[in-house]
DNA sequence: AAAGGATATTGACAACAATCGATATCCCCG
DNA sequence: CGGGGATATCGATTGTTGTCAATATCCTTT
């Protein structure tokens, strides 16, 4: 195992919302979303958004760039095989 | 996308606490452990060991299984493979 | 039937999480 | 530099979580 427990806890729990994981699912590895974009899609005030999206980045899950007075997202894939490769050493008999 | 994303949020909440995902780890897919033998290595409580059982047992991550007067648990490994799932569609451009 | 071991449930409590309205900050554009 | 749009932060509130001690339940063995 790569990292310690309560980094996957981290991350899983970053995951453990389902607003989080809708947000999450939206965002694609390339194309950068703003959060404009976002906020009309989901059923959450501004700063409900921004809350989620800082726990979505301080795990680095997803990343953020200011661009001006917006904010762009995209995934960050690395985590998300780092999740992977836990599920897959634990599932396999560890 | 095979099930809902409250769905996986549960799971993932299962597997945000540090101590459960302890617990996840020590148990094994075939090979059953004992509640007894997981209490003697976690620094918990016997009441707190079978709050945590029954979170994943509820989402299904492990199989609980009555042997007397012992309770045998082993990793569900559909699950796991079902969030392997989740998170190789949305790791690829979803 | 009673004793004793293994696990579950209950009740209480402190800590944390998700949400919002209000407000602050930051950035562009005129 | 002032107005307005985009995002962040703050403060408050409500609901949820993790933990334990105490107790209940269930099972085995005598």
């Amino acid at each position: 195992m790569a990292y310690a427990f309560s980094e996957y806890a981290l991350l899983f729990r970053a995951l453990s919302d389902e607003t989080r994981i809708q947000i999450f699912s939206m965002l694609d590895v390339e194309q950068e979303r703003c959060a404009c974009d976002l906020l009309e899609k989901l059923n959450i005030t501004q700063p409900t958004l921004s809350y989620h999206m800082k726990i979505l980045t301080q795990v680095e899950l997803i990343h953020a760039r200011k661009d001006g007075a917006w904010m762009r997202y995209k995934r960050n894939p690395q985590r998300v095989a780092q999740l992977e490769e836990f599920l897959k050493e634990v599932g396999s008999a560890l």
